[in-house]
DNA sequence: ATGGCTACGATCCGTAGA
């Protein structure tokens, strides 16, 4: 089985990278970020016709999370409870006895912003949201963009990006604090190359120096650690004309 | 020291992303 996480940036635009890519590669699952798009417009039957099932939960503009399915997508909850939010940001399907949570983790904008303090309350509700999805499903996989870079590692000029948001240091306990529910880090599972990233800005030519970060991750509960086999992110698609800034990343299991 | 791209929606620039 093999279970990816993409942030898009507007649907709408990388719809042909999309199903290119779903062809080529023949994920299992797909979460994908920044659809940009309210529900009306998701473009169902384009997905139907590359043989995903869809569930998604939209908005104009900003945001929006999907789950993308081969077969048997059920019991779709939308949203953290307990967190009332008018951002769509969350979305959980289970697959194959898999439960996939599919995360929008916020920006954060600047350390000590309003925004940055959200996105710290933010992930003080997904501990506590994930806490309550780990005790009732044991296969349980969070995959999206968590716009944080755990380690210095994900990180192309540590120096430079040192105090700053997606690497600062409450951010970063946030992520400790998702580790230590029992959750891994597929792509840490394994032995990875250096200098790995999920995102590269636009400007500045970030993808041709690869000046980038590792944002995007997909985590997992013990039993589907044992279970995992690859990790790695699919730079691919990044190379493309018009391409989204974020990467797909990637983790396969044995069944 | 700053802004550098891209997408979007309402204009012909502002907001947001990361």
């Amino acid at each position: 089985m093999k279970l990816a996480t993409w942030n898009v940036n507007s649907l709408k635009v990388r719809l042909p990278h999309l199903t290119d890519w779903l062809a080529k590669v023949q994920p299992d699952i797909v979460c994908l970020q920044e659809l940009k798009l309210e529900d009306a417009k998701f473009p169902r039957a384009e997905l139907e016709a590359a043989g995903y099932q869809a569930a998604f939960s939209g908005q104009k503009t900003y945001n929006g999370v999907a789950i993308l399915a081969r077969t048997g997508l059920s019991d779709v909850s939308v949203g953290m409870a307990g967190f009332a939010d008018e951002q769509k940001r969350v979305i959980a399907a289970s697959v194959s006895g898999v439960r996939a949570v599919c995360v929008y983790c916020p920006n954060g904008q600047a350390v000590g912003s309003e925004k940055y303090d959200y996105k710290l309350r933010w992930f003080a509700a997904l501990k506590e949201y994930l806490a309550a999805e780990l005790a009732r499903y044991p296969q349980l996989a969070v995959a999206g963009d968590f716009n944080v870079a755990p380690d210095d590692r994900d990180v192309h000029d540590p120096k430079a990006w040192e105090g700053q948001v997606h690497v600062s240091e409450p951010e970063r306990a946030a992520w400790r604090v998702l580790l230590a529910l029992g959750l891994n880090d597929t792509f840490r599972l394994f032995e990875q190359p250096e200098k790995i990233y999920s995102w590269w800005d636009y400007r500045m030519m970030g993808f041709r120096r690869n000046a980038g970060l590792r944002i995007d991750h997909i985590l997992v509960s013990q039993e589907l650690a044992n279970r995992c086999t690859a990790s790695g992110i699919d730079k691919e698609p990044r190379k493309l004309e018009r391409p989204s800034d974020h990467a797909p990343a990637f983790a396969e299991f044995d069944r």
